[in-house]
DNA sequence: AGCACGCCGACT
DNA sequence: GTCGGCGTGCTC
């Protein structure tokens, strides 16, 4: 530290701090994965600037490499450490974070095992952070008549100060040029010559347009709808942290009542964040949404770095009443948040599958704790934990048991493919070949679902039963026929299309199981008359094209709609009169607990496609286990049935929603490494059961994960179950302390996981 | 995680 | 001698 400035600290040190937030020693957090935080000194010539919430720029680590990182807080107290290092720069000039949002953070890196400094770099887009599509603007205002100096302007400048005058805010360099028509040297005079001051200020250079909007009326609510949207409301005046579980069947006016329940909301002046899959995220759905209220901002993944950043900025002043996005809306700077909403709550994308691996549904119900608002989940098939919280009164159930205007439930049927598949294996049954066409020439449209891109899933040697597979993963391949290569659907490598048997040389190789590229072909050529679109992560690499295809869907000008899970959720067109499930036994056969939860949720919401118009909608759905629970329960449209045959399954073997789970993956490039790594580190958690009453947590494994090989890493896992999570919590602790694996395994902690894999 | 330190073997 | 290979331990 220079001299003069140790000195300007020891002067400062007698003053009495100037307000409450000028601290001395600011707490900062760096986006690593250390459980701690870091107590700094202050520069003088910082303090009052560096406030929890802004990042800083601070030596970090023994080669004091300056690091960003996250003030916390700062304190007046001196820290007991001897070492201490002082902060290099503040990079903000307003903390990007509310004390709120601080707490909702560290309560995320407590629950989820990581760095606090991690979630707050992951919770604030990179655009917020690069402070995209913004400038440093010089900004004048005039200096008060009283404190003007003697120095006797131009007439140019007059002319300039009047202009500046007349504006009545602090106005730019240009704009005052332009006004008083001179040049920028003549406006710089102002300010030398003492008759104005300067500022500099980050602005956005354009904002975004947005497009007209054709408004809409609140509509109609039948009694459940009413019942649930005074309820709500309730809770949103009177400013409690109640949770809501709204289930309603497909059609039922589930959006009517979250749009009711928001119009509450902006009554009081207050924000609603609305989370919905990134799916659904549809022209359609945010129209709706854009209709009933002023100031909408939609964070979808294709937004630029300008407008999002523009878009937060708007958000954190509070001009923003309704926030729409995927999972990471949920982080939305608002000031006065008073309603949060999950539609599909039960779907699993609202879990992080990366550092840090939050579930949204639980982070939600934290802020709305912490800010003491209302939280609404949504949905037709709510997901376990939801259904148990409803049933042990933690939530409130609110049930819409009955379709808008009446509407019947689609009828569902399942194809027994155990008879079909004797007259050779194609895609579509027969009497699903003729559901098409009877649809189609009723002028009616038809969705085909079908959970697997590419044209072939499996690639197989009749002779010595080789399945190729990708030299990275223990994953087999997929057959693409456009790009006539193999595909890794799990690390995206490419491999050529062999001619021979990569194992036993035999030249005969077979192209098994289909994929919706497959599913296309066959279907126009066995329909060479209809129009067919199809929707998957392959055709659909832009939103545009999305787009396009939805509206031309919509105008009746494609009449076979095929695709993957795109196709399954949240799209709305009444002239839907069929829907395929082309193959319901994708997943049943996977290592997961939740295999029976998917199948019936994915059943049911791709019947709700149709039957959404007059004419009453029909579901077909093929499968080889047509006696399934989950595919029986799914044709009835019988939630509670569903609910009544998985609960007890679940209690039985300990699995969520009793249990709350903790999977510990443990990675290596070498499988032994591994297989040992993982012994190693489950032995340790074993070690630490003596602390905790018997049978209050158990441990699991290890065992090779379902997904032995990934990426080059062999891949072990191993979980905890305990009733109480606090409880799992303190083990994970207590095992990783001093932790000392081999150097060259990695692993990872996943706090309720949803993917076994 | 990321990075400096240090303790080994292979080289001018 | 010293360059650099990677394990290992710490980060205010």
């Amino acid at each position: 530290m220079a001299r003069s400035q140790q000195r300007k600290l020891f002067d400062e040190a007698k003053l009495p701090p100037e307000d409450e937030d000028a601290g001395l020693y600011a707490q900062v957090v760096f986006n690593r994965p250390l459980r701690e935080s870091f107590t700094y000194a202050i520069p003088v010539d910082m303090v009052g600037k560096i406030l929890a919430g802004k990042r800083v720029l601070a030596p970090f680590g023994r080669g004091n490499n300056r690091t960003t990182g996250f003030c916390v807080g700062v304190s007046e107290e001196p820290p007991t450490t001897q070492k201490l290092k002082s902060i290099a720069a503040v990079l903000d000039e307003a903390p990007l974070l509310t004390p709120s949002m601080l707490r909702l953070t560290k309560w995320i890196a407590d629950y989820y095992a990581c760095g606090w400094g991690q979630v707050l770099d992951a919770v604030l887009p990179h655009a917020v952070k690069q402070r995209s599509g913004t400038r440093w603007t010089v900004f004048l205002q005039p200096v008060p008549e009283e404190k003007r100096p003697e120095a006797k302007l131009t007439a140019k400048q007059q002319r300039a100060f009047e202009s500046l005058i007349d504006l009545k805010r602090p106005a730019t360099i240009k704009e005052l040029a332009q006004s008083a028509r001179c040049g920028a040297d003549c406006i710089k005079a102002l300010v030398t010559k003492g008759w104005a001051t300067s500022e500099r200020r980050r602005v956005h250079s354009r904002p975004p347009v947005l497009a007209p909007i054709v408004w809409d009326r609140p509509r109609a609510l039948n009694p459940h709808q009413k019942a649930a949207v005074d309820a709500i409301g309730g809770a949103i005046r009177d400013g409690i942290a109640k949770t809501f579980l709204l289930h309603g069947v497909t059609g039922s006016g589930k959006t009517e009542v979250y749009l009711q329940s928001i119009a509450e909301v902006v009554k009081l002046g207050r924000e609603t964040i609305v989370l919905v899959p990134e799916i659904s995220l549809t022209p359609q759905t945010i129209e709706r949404f854009r209709q009933r209220f002023d100031e909408v901002a939609v964070l979808h993944s294709h937004l630029s770095d300008v407008d999002r950043h523009w878009h937060w900025q708007r958000i954190a002043r509070g001009e923003v009443q309704v926030v729409i996005g995927a999972r990471s809306a949920l982080f939305a700077p608002c000031p006065n948040l008073g309603l949060i909403v999950i539609d599909e709550e039960h779907e699993t994308t609202f879990k992080q599958e990366t550092t840090p691996r939050y579930q949204a549904r639980d982070v939600a119900a934290q802020r709305s704790r912490l800010e003491n608002v209302p939280l609404i989940l949504g949905s037709a098939t709510p997901s376990l934990e939801s259904w148990l919280a409803a049933r042990q009164r933690r939530i409130e159930l609110l049930s819409l048991p009955e379709r808008v205007e009446n509407l019947p439930m689609p009828r569902v049927t399942t194809v027994d493919m155990r008879h079909e598949y004797r007259s050779g294996a194609r895609a579509l049954s027969g009497v699903l070949r003729r559901a098409v066409i009877e649809t189609v020439d009723a002028k009616g449209q038809v969705i085909l679902f079908l959970n697997r891109r590419g044209f072939s899933t499996t690639i197989l040697c009749p002779s010595c039963g080789h399945v190729e597979s990708c030299e990275h993963c223990e994953i087999s391949l997929t057959f693409h026929k456009k790009l006539d290569r193999l595909l890794c659907h799990f690390c995206d490598a490419e491999f050529p299309v062999p001619s021979r048997c990569s194992s036993c040389g035999l030249p005969s190789i077979r192209y098994a199981g289909i994929g919706t590229e497959r599913l296309e072909e066959e279907v126009t050529a066995l329909f060479p008359n209809y129009r067919c679109a199809r929707m998957d992560s392959d055709t659909m690499r832009s939103a545009p094209h999305y787009d396009k295809v939805l509206t031309a869907f919509r105008r009746g000008e494609i009449d076979i709609l095929l695709g993957t899970q795109m196709i399954a959720k949240g799209l709305d067109f009444p002239n839907v009169h069929l829907v395929g499930v082309v193959t319901a036994d994708t997943g049943r056969n996977i290592p997961d607990f939740r295999a029976s939860e998917r199948t019936f949720q994915l059943i049911a919401q791709v019947a709700g496609r149709t039957g959404r118009g007059q004419t009453p909608g029909r579901v077909l759905v093929q499968t080889f286990n047509p006696d399934d629970p989950a595919i029986l329960a799914a044709t009835k449209h019988d939630y509670h049935r569903f609910v009544n045959e998985e609960m007890p399954t679940r209690k039985e073997f300990g699995y969520p929603p009793f249990d709350s789970l903790m999977r510990v993956i443990v990675r290596a490039k070498d499988e032994e490494v591994a297989r040992h790594a993982s012994k190693i580190l489950a032995a340790r958690f074993r070690a630490c059961l003596s602390e905790f009453p018997p049978g209050a947590v158990r441990v699991l494994g290890p065992a090779p994960a379902p997904v032995a090989k990934l990426r080059d890493h062999y891949r072990m896992h191993f979980q905890v179950h305990s009733r109480q999570p606090a409880l799992r919590q303190k083990l994970l602790e207590m095992a990783i302390k001093d932790l000392q694996l081999p150097g060259d395994t990695e692993f990872t902690a996943d706090v309720d996981p949803i993917s076994m894999m």
